[in-house]
DNA sequence: CATATTTTTGTAAACGTTGCCAGAACCCAG
DNA sequence: CTGGGTTCTGGCAACGTTTACAAAAATATG
């Protein structure tokens, strides 16, 4: 490995001038720089960066973590976030923890451990650490920023939609266009925020005078085939209900496969909305109607907001809501 | 910052012994492990890590370079990597180049700057730094593995499928099931892969005896959006085709909505083949045939061999060749 | 041309670990 | 209790940078 005393022999300074060479160039006489910057050339050399990074206070990296990296939603906020990082003049490492607190757990330990400066967390998981000084009451041990979750006690900045609205907003159109057996297959109840969704759908149905029956609330775990399993569960209900919100769209695309073997129609029979607007969605048959979290803009939000942290920016809001959108498609349309 | 220094005067000890603590336990007496232990406890001691990769020769990081995080296909494979790397002590940094040959210099510089030990590549991109030392044919500058693609010239680890045989069994599929006007829906080209799906379309039907008509092969780019526009022009041809292999289920979801649009029926009018075997094509209307890879194995596979590389392990093959699989589900049903 | 001032350079001390090596402590046999 | 052999331990030199600080060189000033 050739290091920065192999240049400096060669360029015949010390290794003070060429590391000023690479760090402020302007600083050092031209007639070395350029001795210096042949030698580089000529040797290949590339600075060591965990030395640099031993040196200096703050290495412009992060962490985000995701639950699962093959969920399109995650991996869409992921993209966006990449996007502002380099921007920013970040680099971004990504960990999946699959739902494993200790793979969370070590990759939080990348960030106590010094490999990465803070992290964006965009599971319903909390690290360990993180964890216990929330029940001590400390402050957080680590610049970390939360995007699509928040936790109640946590006093940490974050970035959502306003879930319990979102998920009304979706069951208020079902409403809207006639529907009255309104149905729900929710999301696993450890996320905070499928408990705010069935909140939203609870919420509709009592404002519109509607009671929901036994059976008409259901639990799904997120994947297609649980959406799928879900919605078969519905249909040999007595009262069988005429729409289904489903807590997001991969769900309610295995909720719409359902309906098709059966020989139902939808929405003729059963009208569906999902949540989270998927590109897939759009292209379902019939094409769903969801509700749009805008992922570009979480993304966005959850980079500058931990870039502020970490260089001590004031933030403007510790908490921010985005907005979200209802996406009409067929798959609630007028019965046809 | 709390260091190993502060540890070794709290627990009375030398660094060296707090250092072997961590290390080598059994190497120190149960007495001051002990204490060693508690002070780490107490004062809530974490190894910098950086430190630590300043005097080890080895990281156990690597880092997997995607085109595109938010594309299924690469994300499972990614999945299957980050399983494997965990069993077998590494971290995984995710990398996402979008195309863009900067960013995956840019990571690539990660490798050369010893913050990750290896690479897998998962795109067609090469890193420039490859690409000059294959062009002189020196040997790689890095440990690499490619999955998915292979170059001609490039002496380099690889694993993929047999991209030629495996499009030209969705086509011979299709002529089996009766279909002679058989369209296809390319990736792009200065993807090898997208000209080899291209190669084992024209065998197929040169070997059927069958003559692609102008206008047949139509360039996408792997978006479901592409796949659209692209049907929409096969559906205005003279001569309509009566089937189309699509070089990736993506494309395919896309064809699908232009045809159902266009008031047709799959497999009626036009049959699907795709190719990945997404999940989401499993629950498209009609449910998509297609061209099974093995993402696990891939994944695995590229995942074991840059362990191999970087252990000098003697590796086994140099050149890994997983089976494909054709998957009959409905859209290339017989016509009904 | 001497002196004061500014710019450029080099020396050496960090950064937080690990691991070699030598010395200290321990154990057992005689 | 001594000597020899183990087992443990501590000191210290790396690892490859960055950066104070001081020294040297260049430039400006009188």
């Amino acid at each position: 490995m050739v290091t920065i005393r192999d240049i400096a022999k060669r360029a015949g300074v010390s290794v003070a001038t060429v590391s000023r060479t690479l760090r402020e160039p302007e600083a050092v006489r031209p007639a070395k720089r350029d001795a210096v910057n042949q030698a580089i050339e000529e040797m290949k050399y590339v600075p060591n960066a965990i030395a640099q990074q031993l040196r200096r206070p703050r290495h412009e990296a992060i962490i985000v973590i995701v639950p699962e990296i093959a969920n399109p939603f995650f991996s869409e906020i992921v993209q966006s976030i990449e996007n502002v990082a380099h921007e920013l003049g970040y680099r971004v490492l990504i960990g999946e923890t699959q739902g494993k607190q200790e793979r969370l757990d070590y990759y939080a330990e990348m960030v106590t451990s010094r490999v990465a400066d803070g992290l964006i967390l965009l599971g319903s998981l909390l690290p360990s650490v993180v964890r216990a000084t929330v029940k001590a009451g400390k402050p957080l041990p680590m610049p970390l920023v939360l995007a699509c979750e928040s936790y109640a006690g946590l006093n940490c900045p974050h970035v959502v939609i306003d879930n319990v609205a979102a998920a009304k907003l979706a069951v208020q159109h079902l409403i809207e266009v006639g529907r009255k057996k309104i149905a729900t297959i929710t999301g696993p109840m450890v996320n905070s925020l499928c408990a705010d969704r069935l909140r939203g759908y609870h919420s509709a149905m009592v404002e519109a005078g509607l009671t929901p029956e036994a059976g008409w609330i259901v639990d799904g775990d997120f994947t297609i085939e649980s959406g799928h399993v879900a919605m078969l569960r519905l249909l040999e209900l007595e009262s069988r209900p005429d729409a289904v919100f489903c807590a997001n769209d991969e769900m309610a695309i295995g909720a719409q496969q359902a309906i098709h073997e059966k020989g139902l129609t939808i929405p003729g029979d059963i009208a569906i909305v999902g949540f989270d607007d998927l590109r897939f969605g759009a292209y379902a048959s019939p094409p769903l109607t969801t509700i749009r979290q805008p992922t570009n803009e979480l993304g966005e939000t959850a980079m500058r907001m931990i870039d502020a942290m970490l260089h001590d920016k004031p933030l403007a809001e510790q908490s921010v809501v985005l907005a979200h959108q209802l996406i009409v498609r067929r798959s609630s349309g007028v019965q046809d």
